[in-house]
DNA sequence: TTGATGTTTCGAGCTGGATCGAAACATTGT
DNA sequence: ACAATGTTTCGATCCAGCTCGAAACATCAA
C-alpha cells in the first residue's frame, strides 16, 4: 500500500475507453496524427488532445512534430509488449468489446502485434518453423537453431546482422485469438518486413488486419507450410 | 476501435488505487480476506466489499469461503505476470506512489513475485546459476542445463517432478528493482519454497518482503555466490 | 437464544474527470 | 497578406463511480 512502483497510474491511463482505442489503434507499428486518432476512437479533436497528452505524460506514447500535424507512436516495445499481453489476460478472461464482428474473422486469420506477425498466420509460421527443427521451442521459450538459421539465410535474411544487434532474437507471444504463440523479437520483426518488402500481404488501410494477396497466401504456405497437414 | 478483447475493463480494474493497492497486497501470494484487504488499501470495509466484488467479476481475484470469512487470492499466475509485468513498466517510467520509503531498501533487497523470490536476491540467484553453467541465459530466454539438473537434485529438489509437470520451467522476470531478470516458472517457485523450508528466510508479517535469517543469508551466499565476487 | 464479529446491500453525497463549444495558436499554401 | 487546416487551451456541463453511514445478513461462540 506504500512502497513501490504505481500501477494504478497507468491502469487509469488504459482503463478509458477512449485511451486504449486509441492505444490499440497505434498497435499496428504506424504513427498517427491527433487528429487521425481521434476519429480513430470516436471524439472531437478537442477531447482526443487531453488524453494524448495524458498518455504521452504517462510515458506511453512518443510524440512527434512533423509541419502542422503531430504524430504520435507507442513510446517502446515495453508498452506494446504490455498491451499485447494484457490484450492476451482480457481475451481469457472474456472481455471482448463486441460480440464478434464482421472483421473479427480477417483479424483472427492474420493482423500485426507491433511490428510481427499474429493470429493463425503467425501461430503457423512458428509451430512450422519449430516443427521443422528451425526453432527449438520450450513451452514459452524459443530459440533459433543452426539449421534454422540456415533456412533463414536461404530465404535472404540477414541473420548474423539480427544475432548481433543485442535486441531479444526470438520471443514467443501470446496469440489472444488462437490460443497459443507467435514468434516475436527480433526475428518476428524481420520475418513481417520480409513478408511486407515481398508484397506477399499489406496492411487494411490503417487497421492491424492483414491480407494476403492470392499469390503471397500461396508463397507463405509454401514457405511455412501448416503443421497439422502432416 | 470496434474488434478484439477490451483491455480498458481491466484497465479500469488496475486504474482505481484502492483496487490496485489490494491487488498489489496479494502479490506475495497469500490469499487475504475481505477485512485484511480493506484495512491493507485503507478503505471501509463496505468499500472494500464493492471493489472486491468489481476485481472477481472481472475474473481477477478468486474468492474462497472460509466459514464466516471470505478469502481473495490472484486468480491464476497470468493475472499476477501481468501485474509483475505492469509493475515493471511503471518502474520503467518512473511512476512511484511515494518517494523511496523506508521499507524501500528492504523490498529492493528481497521480495516475493507472487510465488518466487525477487530483488537483488532473486537477480544474484538467476544470475549466479547462469554463470557457473546451470542455466543457458541468451537475453530473456532461459533453459535448465544437464548440470544445472544435478546441481538442484544435489539441493533436494524432484527435478524430474519438476520438468514432467507441464508448466513452464524456467522463465525470466523482468525485475524492476534491479533494472535485470530474476528467475521465475515452476522453478522459481520450486527454489523459493526450498528457501521457505529450510527456514532462510521469512515473509515479514503480510508483506511481499522477504527477511533473510542470519544463517540463512549465509547459506543463500553459499548456494549461490555472487557472480561480481569472481 | 443471545451477542460478537465479518461481510454485503442499500441509499445518498460528493468529486474527479470526460466531453464538447468557442476561441486562440501554429503551420502551410496561395 | 490572407485563408485553410491541424492542434491546443479554456470554460462550463454533466455523469460514472468512489465513498461511507445505516442496516441487513451470515457465521461462530457462548
Amino acid at each position: 500500500m506504500r512502497e513501490g512502483p504505481d500501477i494504478a497510474l497507468i491502469g487509469s491511463l488504459l482503463g478509458e475507453p477512449t485511451r486504449a482505442n486509441m492505444l490499440m489503434a497505434l498497435m499496428n507499428g504506424k504513427a498517427l496524427t491527433a487528429g487521425e486518432l481521434a476519429r480513430e476512437a470516436g471524439v472531437t479533436p478537442q477531447t482526443a488532445s487531453s488524453h494524448l497528452a495524458k498518455l504521452e505524460a504517462g510515458g506511453l506514447l512518443r510524440p512527434l512534430k512533423q509541419g502542422r500535424h503531430r504524430y504520435f507512436a507507442l513510446a517502446d516495445t515495453e508498452v506494446a509488449d504490455m498491451l499485447e499481453s494484457l490484450t492476451g489476460l482480457a481475451a481469457q478472461k472474456g472481455h471482448m468489446r463486441l460480440r464478434t464482428g464482421p472483421k473479427d474473422p480477417a483479424l483472427r486469420h492474420a493482423r500485426l502485434c507491433y511490428n510481427h506477425l499474429a493470429g493463425t498466420c503467425g501461430v503457423q509460421m512458428l509451430e512450422s518453423m519449430a516443427s521443422r527443427g528451425f526453432l527449438e521451442l520450450d513451452h514459452e521459450a524459443v530459440a533459433l537453431t543452426g539449421k534454422g538459421s540456415l533456412f533463414l539465410q536461404d530465404l535472404g535474411l540477414d541473420v548474423d546482422k539480427l544475432k548481433s544487434a543485442n535486441k531479444v532474437l526470438c520471443k514467443t507471444c501470446v496469440d489472444w485469438s488462437v490460443r497459443r504463440y507467435h514468434l516475436g523479437g527480433a526475428l518476428g520483426r524481420a520475418l513481417w518486413s520480409h513478408i511486407d518488402t515481398f508484397g506477399w500481404a499489406r496492411r487494411d488501410g490503417d487497421t492491424r488486419i492483414v491480407m494476403f494477396t492470392k499469390q503471397g497466401q500461396k508463397n507463405f504456405e509454401a514457405c511455412f507450410p501448416s503443421v497439422s497437414s502432416v
